[in-house]
DNA sequence: AATTCGGGGAA
DNA sequence: TTCCCAGAATT
């Protein structure tokens, strides 16, 4: 099968079966594009579609995205993940307004040389709202080509990775850009999923060496396995009486950077002194909540939760760079998955 | 080249 | 449980 051969075929399957009502693919702009190809990244469909639309609400345009706060733009990533993308976005858009009149660069690498912008989703910028031929190396074109050619070596290596883009490259036709690199998406995410891919009804599996071998789900061949550490935490839920609850906000590197979160100690022991110097006296309260793990993609965090209700504030944080949460106030701040469901329970057990 | 960034859905 | 997803930036 030729290159023409492969692009014509995925071409008219995409024609047939591809998705073609997503958010994303209505009124497409470069500006829509952008945003949902960087909320796409390492999250799924349908998880991405109802954060993007409160986005796109909240931010119509590249503009009204630049003007909005941090806070703001964190607050409509909260629960999303790899909050790194929300603060290069944010950054990404002042930099469009402030050093390209607004407008996205019409090019490859002038989309690259962006914050939050790689190769691959500059291709897809490129070729999806610009028509410009360009390959793109997402995780459902890499599946779909670790089986097609039954490459091996896992793909986060560089040579398999080289290899991969040089195929790509190959196989993308001088027209029909934006369809092309829908229908791979497409066919990725649809037919050639991760496991139990439907080689049945794909048009390629004729020519896919990853089917005739006889064991498809082989490739891509799988990331090796690293034993995950486990971290512990002891979270200091601190709430005045009549203000809300305290949370600082985190340094912009790092986990959960630029978000909201509350006081940690190492241990409960080192908890202890401060517990006892708060709340040795009248009208103070500490419960300790049970202990869950968070997980995230390289470590375990088990958060211990220690809820402190003080009716005076507390000596050991300065007043400056503090927020109070409460209900009433709504706070448009960013907040991580775990902090998020920590103020829920405590804010909805006392009405 | 290896590590650091989240969270949720699927199996 | 484990795996990994429309990856990029940092070290």
């Amino acid at each position: 099968m030729n290159h023409s051969a492969f692009s014509d075929t995925v071409l008219a399957w995409y024609e047939q079966h591809g998705r073609k009502h997503l958010p994303w693919q209505q009124d497409i702009t470069p500006y829509r594009v952008w945003v949902s190809e960087i909320m796409l990244q390492q999250t799924q469909v349908a998880t991405v579609i109802p954060y993007y639309e409160r986005f796109m609400t909240s931010f119509p345009d590249v503009h009204s995205l630049a003007a909005a706060s941090q806070d703001d733009v964190l607050h409509h990533w909260t629960g999303l993940g790899y909050y790194a993308r929300g603060r290069n976005l944010h950054k990404c858009a002042q930099t469009v307004v402030n050093d390209h009149k607004g407008e996205f660069p019409r090019s490859v690498e002038g989309l690259a040389a962006l914050p939050g912008i790689g190769r691959s989703t500059a291709g897809a910028i490129a070729s999806i709202s610009m028509g410009i031929r360009a390959p793109i190396l997402d995780g459902n074109v890499k599946r779909v080509l670790t089986r097609f050619y039954a490459v091996s070596g896992w793909p986060g290596t560089k040579s398999t990775e080289n290899a991969l883009w040089d195929i790509a490259s190959k196989l993308t036709p001088d027209h029909s850009h934006q369809q092309y690199t829908q229908a791979m998406m497409d066919l990725g995410a649809t037919l050639c999923t991760r496991s139990k891919p439907a080689c049945g009804i794909c048009p390629l599996q004729p020519d896919c060496d990853g089917f005739a071998e006889g064991n498809p789900t082989q490739y891509p061949n799988s990331k090796p396995k690293k034993e995950k550490p486990v971290k512990t935490t002891v979270m200091l839920i601190i709430e005045q009486t009549g203000k809300g609850i305290l949370l600082r906000q985190r340094p912009q590197t790092g986990i959960w950077g630029g978000l909201w979160s509350f006081p940690e100690v190492e241990t409960i022991n080192d908890a202890l002194p401060l517990l006892q110097r708060e709340v040795g006296h009248e009208h103070a309260n500490v419960e300790q909540l049970g202990s869950f793990r968070h997980t995230f993609s390289h470590y375990h965090l088990d958060i211990t939760p220690i809820h402190l209700t003080l009716n005076r504030l507390p000596t050991l944080v300065q007043e400056d760079s503090v927020h109070w949460y409460n209900n009433d106030s709504k706070s448009a701040i960013g907040l991580a998955a775990p902090v998020k469901k920590l103020l829920n329970l405590i804010t909805r057990e006392q009405p």
